[in-house]
DNA sequence: CAGACTTAG
DNA sequence: TATTCTAAGTCTG
């Protein structure tokens, strides 16, 4: 058997906000708090509250069978993600307020990780051993001010198993270690609660595996700790592996529907439906090992190495970082879905529909208003690439069995920089952009002029370039990273070529773009481009005066972004 | 790189 | 089973 090393130096939390896009409607609405509410989009219920699930309501549940069982459900719509995205972005920056070195990793809008391995060795080594009870959790070390008393004779919350072994003393043992981080835990949880309005589920361990899986032994609103052994002696069985071999694989993160199902067909066989597999019979099916994984899983397609990564988490191992929050996103996207999309005059309307809102994005998320130099903002980054993706709906006739597929195509194409000009209006950004970019992309996906109909539309922002200048993360470490970033935005910068440079994608035949086919962009308005040095947004007749500003870039003469 | 696929909430 | 509205990461051609 190939050696099981778990590494148990460091110390992770999860936290998880109670049934979110409800909640946010609560702490908006606190009278909503003892009413049955569920949270709509299009005709399902995406997630409800816990009054709601008493009544028997649950997440994605259609709204009609929702109404039937609850008549009296209060229903809201959720549809656009705003004040989700907000509420999400106030949670993040109070806890990672609490966590040296800012070791936070956001998992969509309603989880994260913390890494509070420092924190919790500072505060495990001042304890004292003979005061246990007063003790105090420092927060800051240079400010002995600031921090919380607490208890150090009892975990904090609840454990698994729920009752502990014998308790030992010693500072630097995992369990001593793990019992300190389940007050951190607590206290950043009634912070949530008593400053936001939040409750959240939590859960501490050694790895983002574990610390994920345990926190949903007590929900909502509660936290476990699970608890040492970790690794089996001669006298006792490890807790990871009690705690694991009940969960269903497909319970697992990183276990998808897709491992699960190959999983299930080799270690049960084809002709099982509705069956259930748990961890322990695949870790303990005759000759489980790595490359016998490698073997289920393998072949096309399929990440390398997953064998061995596979065979990591069935024994509990994961040795994943907790990522520090990026300052920019690697994408932007907007989608709506239709119950019938089929003609194009309608697929135009709502492509300038989701591009305005995909604009108004690209300003909220990718603008920095904390310069005082550039009123109107200052690009954090740029986007590069323009991505359609539509989603056809299934031929209905023999369509009751088919292969399981993410059944979204799409196309790429260079993002028109005049979305950039902050003084242009959304609407005709928007019109112009579907005109002249979006709409050709759409005829090159959908080369008939009839006879589909979509069930999905998104429009997307990729290929982010971060602007020089901005620091990638406050430490502000990584220097040479930030030159390699500069060099590769002025690369960006060239003189302007006398020919457009980004066509619309070739559709000679396409009536809708024959009306400017030869000037390209570049044909009313200069657009302002923005400094590769300090991120300001520059009108046309300014950039020589800009560039003899800054001195470095002198040289180069007329600048423009190139798609 | 573009496009499909997988996983996640 | 996907259903909603996203986001990230990996693989193949």
């Amino acid at each position: 058997m190939a050696a099981l090393v778990r590494n148990d130096d460091r110390i992770i939390l999860h936290l998880d906000y109670d049934c979110f896009y409800a909640s946010v409607f609560e702490v908006e609405q606190p009278a909503l708090r003892s009413l049955p509410l569920a949270v709509q989009q299009k005709h399902i219920v995406v997630t409800c509250n816990y009054e709601a699930r008493r009544r028997g309501l649950h997440k994605l549940q259609l709204i009609k069978d929702a109404k039937r069982i609850c008549p009296d459900v209060v229903i809201v719509l959720g549809e656009d993600l705003t004040k989700f995205r907000n509420a999400s972005k106030e949670l993040y920056l109070l806890v990672r307020s609490f966590v040296w070195g800012g070791r936070v990793e956001k998992l969509g809008f309603d989880e994260l990780f913390l890494d509070v391995t420092e924190m919790i060795d500072y505060n495990a080594g001042v304890l004292n051993r003979n005061d246990l009870t007063n003790s105090y959790f420092h927060l800051d070390r240079n400010d002995p001010t600031v921090g919380f008393s607490y208890d150090a004779t009892r975990f904090q919350g609840s454990t698994f198993p729920a009752t502990e072994a014998a308790a030992q003393n010693d500072s630097s043992s995992l369990e001593m270690r793990l019992l300190v981080a389940s007050h951190l835990q607590g206290h950043i949880r009634s912070k949530i609660e008593h400053q936001i309005g939040f409750t959240a589920t939590g859960g501490i361990s050694t790895s983002k595996l574990l610390a994920k899986l345990v926190g949903n032994v007590h929900k909502p609103n509660g936290q476990t700790t699970l608890l040492p052994p970790y690794t089996a002696t001669e006298n006792n069985t490890s807790n990871v592996f009690q705690f694991l071999d009940d969960h269903e694989i497909r319970k697992i993160p990183g276990i998808g529907s897709r491992i699960a199902e190959k999983l299930k067909s080799h270690i049960i066989g084809k002709e099982s439906v509705g069956e259930k597999i748990t961890v322990k019979d695949v870790r303990q099916f005759s000759g489980m090992s790595p490359s016998l994984l490698e073997r289920i899983l393998g072949g096309p397609g399929s990440v390398k190495g997953i064998g061995m990564r596979m065979w990591n988490i069935l024994h509990g191992v994961d040795s994943s970082e907790v990522l520090e929050g990026r300052d920019v996103p690697t994408q932007i996207s907007i989608e709506d879905s239709y119950g019938r999309l089929d003609t194009l005059e309608s697929v135009r309307r709502e492509l300038v529909v989701l591009s305005r809102s995909l604009i108004r994005r690209v300003r909220t998320d990718l603008l920095d208003m904390s310069d005082d130099t550039a009123p109107q903002g200052r690009w954090r980054a740029h986007p590069r690439t323009l991505r359609l993706s539509t989603r056809p709906r299934l031929p209905a006739d023999l369509g009751t069995r088919r292969a399981y597929s993410s059944n979204r195509i799409s196309r790429s194409a260079p993002l028109p920089p005049f979305i950039f000009n902050l003084d242009e209006n959304i609407d005709a950004l928007a019109v112009r952009l579907v005109r002249e970019s979006v709409f050709p992309m759409f005829r090159k996906l959908h080369p008939e002029k009839a006879g589909w109909n979509l069930s999905l539309l998104n429009v997307a922002v990729t290929n982010m370039v971060e602007t020089a200048g901005d620091q990638k993360r406050s430490s502000g470490r990584d220097i040479g990273k930030m030159f390699q970033q500069q060099e590769t935005v002025l690369k960006d910068w060239t003189v302007q070529e006398p020919e457009p440079s980004f066509a619309n994608p070739q559709l000679p035949d396409s009536p809708e773009i024959e009306s400017q086919s030869d000037d390209g962009w570049d044909d009313d308005e200069p657009w302002s481009v923005d400094c590769p040095i300090c991120g300001v947004s520059i009108p046309h007749f300014a950039q020589l005066a800009h560039q003899i500003y800054h001195g470095d870039h002198e040289s180069q003469p007329s600048i423009i972004r190139q798609p």
